[in-house]
Parts: structure tokens; sequence; C-alpha cells
DNA sequence: TAAGATTATGGGTAGAAGTGGGTAATAAAC
DNA sequence: GTTTATTACCCACTTCTACCCATAATCTTA
């Protein structure tokens, strides 16, 4: 709404039920345009965390990125598998709810506590612990990246 | 009638209630341009602040910035997941507040009295006890700061 | 100065949000 | 073809919050 649309901050901590399901934070359904038909694509995130398209996020990026990179390389092919392999499409339920596939959910060691955050264009899902032993960006590096954001 | 859209000067010091809730003076309501719809970005600032940016200056910076950086390097995902996380989109309510998360509340050690200051293109908040040691720093060290106190 | 408007602050409440669970429909396995 | 497992769709409960109304202090202006 007054968000832009597609646009996803913040942090949550929400809990996944015995069948698997995640309710996703209110402020992100409703940044959710329209035409995604509240349908996402979950995949694997390259830190141990689930990453969340939104669908039509998902489908520009497929065209722009993926399809092109899987034309030059073994590698880059190797690496376009990975991640359209575990890529699966989920739709929120009567109660903004999503259900996450076995596979994910072990992927990122999920049992019952989920940090979800928006970052920018996709949503991670992380475990808390998981999310405690990343690496913090050093000053240096931040300092760097800042200038180019002008924040 | 105002000086310029968007810009905030002045320091007041204004009480957070019982339901976290902050009072924006109404200098800084009133030099709030229209597009943003009473929004803002309540983030984390460095020393222990909290900073608020117009919805719409927010937007620019990430526009311009963050959602460029790519996603494939893991210095870059950390960049931007660490300045996404803690940001929340807040709402004017009625009386011209807004509520701040239980996360920031604590990261700038807030607990009734806030000082709110007018820095240009943004809003600090800050616990008067932190603010008063940062005085203490030298006047060199602290435009040094300030130029690069970029959250 | 008096009267009205604006501002800062407090609190109640209806509705929304997060969570849990039952059951019918569908798919998979035997 | 029958049984078992999975999924989709309801309904129920508790907690939280956005919205409303109220009051006192301050400012504006006639």
């Amino acid at each position: 709404m007054t968000i832009s649309e597609n646009t996803f901050t913040g942090e949550f901590k929400y809990t996944l039920d015995s069948k698997s399901r995640l309710n996703i934070p209110s402020k992100f359904r409703s940044a959710l345009s329209p035409d995604n038909d509240g349908s996402f694509i979950i995949t694997k995130g390259m830190d141990n965390c689930i990453i969340v398209y939104p669908l039509v996020e998902w489908q520009k990026r497929v065209e722009s990125g993926l399809r092109e990179l899987s034309a030059t390389s073994q590698r880059n092919r190797l690496f376009v598998r990975s991640i359209t392999r575990y890529a699966s499409t989920v739709k929120l339920d009567g109660q903004g709810r999503i259900q996450l596939t076995p596979y994910l959910k072990d992927f990122a060691n999920l049992d019952r506590e989920v940090q979800i955050i928006g970052v920018v264009n996709k949503i991670e899902l992380w475990n808390p612990k998981n999310l405690e032993k990343l690496d913090e960006l050093s000053p240096h590096d931040f300092d760097d990246l800042s200038e180019k954001v002008i924040l």
C-alpha cells in the first residue's frame, strides 16, 4: 500500500506449526502486488536460508538472468540448476500462511522458530541460530559499501 | 510556508508512552511532503540511536543503491541484509505519533524520555543520556563522525 | 485578556493478526 | 481397489494494535 510494491523490510520471529505452515507477516502480504495472486516461489538461498520471491520477481529474474547464464558455461548451468531444482510455487492460504517443502525445511535447519527477514525484493527464512553465526560485515566493508549507497 | 520539504531542523524532548508510541514534533510533521502519506522508515543508526527517514527519502536510497547491489557476492548480501533487517515502515496515527519496534527501542536504550533531533533529511531519536556522552567528543571528531554516520 | 485552535499525552476497544487444530478432498502407496 | 498419507480449506482461540475519544497544556489571534 504505502510501501512500494514487492519491497520488503523488517524482521519477524514466527513459529512453524506441526504442518510446516509459516505465517507471512501481514506487512509483507500487503506489500505483495496483486498480480502475484498471492503466490511466491520458495527456493534455496546461498547462506543456509530459504529465499521467498514474489512470483513476478522470480519471473523477472529467470528471464533477465538465469536464462542467459545457463547457456554460457557448465559452471553456470550447475548454478542455475541448483537454484531452479528446488524451487516451488506456494500460495497463501486463507490465514496468510505458506507451506514449506520438507527438503527446504531440512536444508535451512528449521524446526519451530523461524526468523523472517525482508531483503528489498525478496524474503529470507532463517533458523535463528544460523543467523547468529553469520559473520558480521567488517566496519571497513560497511563503510566502503555505504559510500556507494549514500544512506 | 515550511523551509523545504522533508528537511528537519531543531531539537525536542518528548516522552514515550506505555505503548511505545512517540509523538513526532508538529514542525516535522508539517515538513513531511504529502507523497509520504504520513509514513516513515525507522532503522538502526550508529551510536545507539534510531534513524527515521521519510518514506520517499528511504525509497530513493533503496532504488539508487540497495536494489542494484548484486545478490551474488557474500559481502553485498551481508550489507543489504544488515540494513533492511531492522528497517520497518511506520505510519503516523491520528495524533501524529509513530510506534517504535521493541528491538529498536531496546537498541537505543529508550525508556521514557526521547531526544528528537532534526538532521536535514532525516530524524534521529536518542536516549538523552547517550547524547550527553556524544557531546564529550571533540568538535573535530564530531564533524568527522557526522560525515561518516550514514545510517 | 479571552476564546478558540493546536499540541502533547493517556487510555479503551473493535477488529486484525498470529497460532492451532479438524475434516473433507486429493494424491500416493500397497 | 483399498488403504494410507498429504494437502486444502474451514473454524476457533488468544494476543496485539490501529483507531477512536478524552484531557491538559500551550499557542494564536481577535
